[in-house]
DNA sequence: TTTTAATTAATAACGATTATGAATTAGGAG
DNA sequence: CTCCTAATTCATAATCGTTATTAATTAAAA
C-alpha cells in the first residue's frame, strides 16, 4: 500500500497532473483500508469539494487502475468496489449488497502466489472470492 | 454436471414448469462445456425458437441460479458469463472481452476445498480467477 | 506571467439487466 | 380428453452504473 507522497511522485513521473480532487480521492482509497464504491468516494470527497463531479471520481479511478495502483472488484448488478491493496488476498463478499471484507490467510496467499508463478504466463490480476450474505442482507432475506 | 433428465426432475420437484424454451437453454448450458453470455445463448436458442425473447433467457438463467444449478460470473462493464459447473475451479479470464476458460488443477482445487471447509461458515459460492488478455484482445491492444 | 495541454464538471448516451403486463401454455383436476 | 388456472413467455419500457462528450478551468512548464 503506497503513501500519498509515493502516489504524487508516480503521477508526476508518468506525466499526470496532481490535482486537489485526485489527492482527495487517493486519500480515501489509501488511508482507510476499505473497499468503497465510486459513489461512496463521491459522497466523502463532496464534503471537502462540494462541486466535484461523479465523473471525476470515475476518471480518477480509471487512471489509478491504469497505473496499477488500485484494483477494481466488479460484480453483476451492483456497483464495483475499489481496493488500494493490489496484492493477492481473499475477499468475503455479500452477493446482494457487495459489502466486501478482507480475509487474511498468509499461508493461503503464499500458496496462491506460488501457483501463479508456476504458470507459463504473467497474469495482469487475480481474484480470490468467497460469497456469503452479510448480516444485514441475511436478516432481510 | 447434471444431465437434462436430472434437470427436468429437479424442475418438476420444485414445482416449475418444463418448457421447450427452458430445455433449449439448459441444453446449451449443460451440453457444451463453455461459459456463454445471455446473448450468446439467445442467438443459439433463436435458431430453434425464432420467437424466443432475451427476457426469457434472463428469467431462465435466474431460475437456474436460484436452484443452484449454474453460477454467474459477472464482471465490470461486460456481460456476465454462466457456468454449469458449480464446483470450485479456476478461470482464466480476459478482462476486456470476458472470454473465459477453465484452468484445471485438481491439486489446487483440493487445497481450496479444504480451506473452504475449515471456515467457520458455509459460503454460498466462490470464485478463483486469473486475468490475462486473450490473443484477440492482445493484438488489438 | 503566459501558454497550453490536461483536467474538471455537467450532462447526454450507453448497454446489460430487470420490471411490467398482456397473451400464451404446461400440467393438474374433473 | 377437456377445462382451468397459475406459471411462463414475449415485447417493451425502465433502471442504473458507467462511459462519452465538450465547454470551462487549471496545473505546471516555458
Ligand atoms: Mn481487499
Ligand atoms: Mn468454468
Ligand atoms: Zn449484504
Ligand atoms: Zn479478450
Amino acid at each position: 500500500m503506497l503513501t500519498l507522497k509515493q502516489i504524487i511522485t508516480m503521477l508526476h513521473q508518468k506525466g499526470h497532473k496532481v490535482t486537489p480532487q485526485r489527492l482527495a480521492i487517493c486519500e480515501i482509497l489509501f488511508s482507510y483500508k476499505s473497499h468503497p464504491t465510486a459513489d461512496e468516494i463521491y459522497k466523502r470527497v463532496s464534503q471537502k469539494f462540494p462541486t466535484i463531479s461523479l465523473s471525476t471520481i470515475y476518471q480518477t479511478l480509471n487512471l489509478l487502475m491504469k497505473l496499477g495502483l488500485i484494483q477494481e472488484l466488479g460484480f453483476p448488478n451492483i456497483s464495483s468496489r475499489y481496493d488500494a491493496n493490489t496484492s493477492p488476498h481473499i475477499h468475503i463478499i455479500c452477493p446482494k449488497c457487495g459489502n466486501t471484507q478482507d480475509y487474511e490467510d498468509k499461508k493461503f496467499e503464499e500458496l496462491w502466489s506460488k501457483f501463479i508463478t508456476k504458470l507459463n504466463f504473467k497474469p495482469i490480476g487475480q481474484r480470490l472470492e468467497i460469497y456469503k450474505y452479510c448480516d444485514k442482507c441475511s436478516k432481510i432475506g
